[in-house]
DNA sequence: TGGCGCCTGACACACTTTGTCACAGAAATC
DNA sequence: GATTTCTGTGACAAAGTGTGTCAGGCGCCA
C-alpha cells in the first residue's frame, strides 16, 4: 500500500457518511462514499480501495449480500456496521466474510482502531497475494501487454521497455478502456495517492507513455486527452 | 536459523495479539500476527516463520485442527495457548502435534522461556535430521533448480555455481513468481533478518544473481525491478 | 473574429531510487 | 593458521519520477 489507505464508506444516510468521513479524513485516511450497492461497485471499479465500511441495513440489496459478492470478486477487507438492536450476531457478519464487525453507536477512536487493526492484519498477508491474482494478457492496437512478465510487446515481436510508473499507469488505463479517467483517478489507481494543487505528474507520465505507444506522439490515437476532464484509453482491448 | 527468530501469533483477540507481540518484540523476537487460520496460512506463505503461538479457541477452524494441518504440511514448531478452565488436557494438545502447551493466564517470563526451549529443542533436531522436507525441482526460463542438490542447471546441461546467499535469494523468488516482493520481505525470506535504514545488500545480491541468470544482465527479463516497490520474479515456474 | 483566461504538452532540472563496482571484514575451506 | 570465497557497505553512475516553466491550444465572451 502506497500513500494513505483509501476507505470506502457505504451507508444510505448522508449524515452518517459525512460524519464518518470527517473522522477518517482527520485521521489521515483518504475517503470515498457510496449510498448503495450500485454506487459502491462504481467506486470500486474507479478507485483503488483498501477497505470498505459497509452498513448492514441498506435499501435494495442489503449489506450481507453485498459483502458476500464483494468477497467473491476480490479480497478487499470489509468492516460491517450494524444499528444497535439488530438481532444479528457478530458471528453472522464474520461468516459472510467480513473482517470485523462494529455495532452502532461507536466511538471514533474505536472505529479507527478497528480499521487500523484490519488493515495491519490484511496488509501483512495481502501485499503479495493481491498484487497479481494471476497473469493476464491484454491486446490493443498493435500492442500486447503481459502482466505476468510486466512486458509490452509490439506485434512485430519487439519488446518495449516500460518503467514501473509507465507500466502502472498503462495497466490503470487498459483495464478501463473507453472511459474518461480524471487525473485524480489515475493518480489513485496507478500510484495510490491523491493529487495536490499543482500536480502535473500524470501529464508527464502520459506524455512519456505516448512517446512509446503512439505512432505519432504529436497526434495521439491511443491515449486521448479529454479537455478539462482527464484522459481516455480509446482502443478496443481484448482481454486474455 | 539466522537473525532473530520470527514468531507468528495466532489469536482472534486483538488485545492478546498486541500484548504478546509487545512482550516478544521487547525480548528481541521478530513478530507477525494473524487473527484466524486463513491469515495464518497467508503469513506462513509470505514469511519465514520459526515458531507459531496458536490459540486453542478460534472462531471457524479451531486451533487443534489448524495445528494438525500445520503439522502435516511443515515442521514448524507450535506452542498451544488455552484459556483457563478449558477442559482440555496438556496431553491432547501434544497429541495433536504441538511442541508445548501453555494455559492462560501466563506470565511473560514463562512464555519466553517456553519459546526459547522449544526453539532450542527443534533447532537441534532439525539441523541434525534434515533441513528440507523433500527435494523439489523447479523449471523456469532456460533453467532448472534442484533443491535437493542445491544446483542450478541450464537447459544445455551446464551447471551454474551459486553461493549460499544467491541460492537462498533465488529460492525466495522462485517460490513466489509474478509477485512484487519488497526488499524487507526478501531479506526476511532469504536471510531471516530485518533491514536497517541503509540496507542495500538485497540490491547487490540481485545484481549478482542477474549476472548469472540473465541473458543480458543490463536488460533483465527474469528478475524485474519495481521502482519504489522491490523486485518481481517474472518467468512462469513449473514446479516439480 | 479577436482577446482573455485556463488547460495541456513538452522539456529541463532537481531529487530520489536503483545498478554496479571496489574493498574490507566475515565465513568457509584447506 | 593461511588462503580462498562470500557478503555487506560505501561511493559513484545511471535511471526514474515529479515540479517548474514556457509555449501553444481550447473554450468562452464580446
Amino acid at each position: 500500500m502506497q500513500g494513505a489507505p483509501h476507505i470506502l464508506i457505504v451507508d444510505d444516510h448522508r449524515e452518517i457518511r459525512d460524519l464518518v468521513s470527517r473522522v477518517l479524513v482527520k485521521d489521515g485516511f483518504r475517503v470515498s462514499t457510496a449510498a448503495d450497492g450500485k454506487a459502491m461497485r462504481k467506486t470500486l471499479a474507479d478507485s483503488r480501495i483498501d477497505l470498505v465500511l459497509l452498513d448492514l441495513m441498506l435499501p435494495g440489496e442489503d449489506g450481507l449480500s453485498l459483502c458476500r459478492t464483494l468477497r467473491a470478486a476480490s479480497n478487499i477487507p470489509v468492516i460491517m456496521l450494524t444499528a444497535k438492536g439488530d438481532e444479528i450476531d457478530r458471528v453472522i457478519g464474520l461468516e459472510m466474510g467480513a473482517d470485523d464487525y462494529l455495532p452502532k453507536p461507536f466511538g471514533s477512536r474505536e472505529l479507527i482502531a478497528r480499521i487500523k487493526a484490519v488493515l495491519r492484519r490484511t496488509h501483512e498477508t495481502m501485499t503479495a497475494t493481491r498484487a497479481e491474482p494471476r497473469a493476464k494478457r491484454y491486446q490493443f492496437d498493435r500492442w500486447g501487454l503481459d502482466t505476468g512478465a510486466r512486458e509490452l510487446i509490439r506485434d512485430d515481436g519487439a519488446t518495449m521497455p516500460l518503467s514501473t510508473g509507465e507500466y502502472d499507469l498503462l495497466i490503470a488505463l487498459v483495464e478501463r478502456p473507453q472511459r474518461v479517467l480524471s487525473r485524480d483517478q489515475l493518480l489513485d489507481l496507478a500510484r495510490g495517492r491523491t493529487a495536490n494543487a499543482l500536480d502535473r505528474s500524470i501529464d508527464t507520465q502520459v506524455s512519456r507513455l505516448r512517446k512509446k505507444l503512439e505512432r505519432d506522439p504529436a497526434d495521439p490515437k491511443i491515449i486521448k486527452t479529454v479537455w478539462g476532464g482527464g484522459y481516455m484509453f480509446t482502443p478496443a482491448v481484448t482481454h486474455e
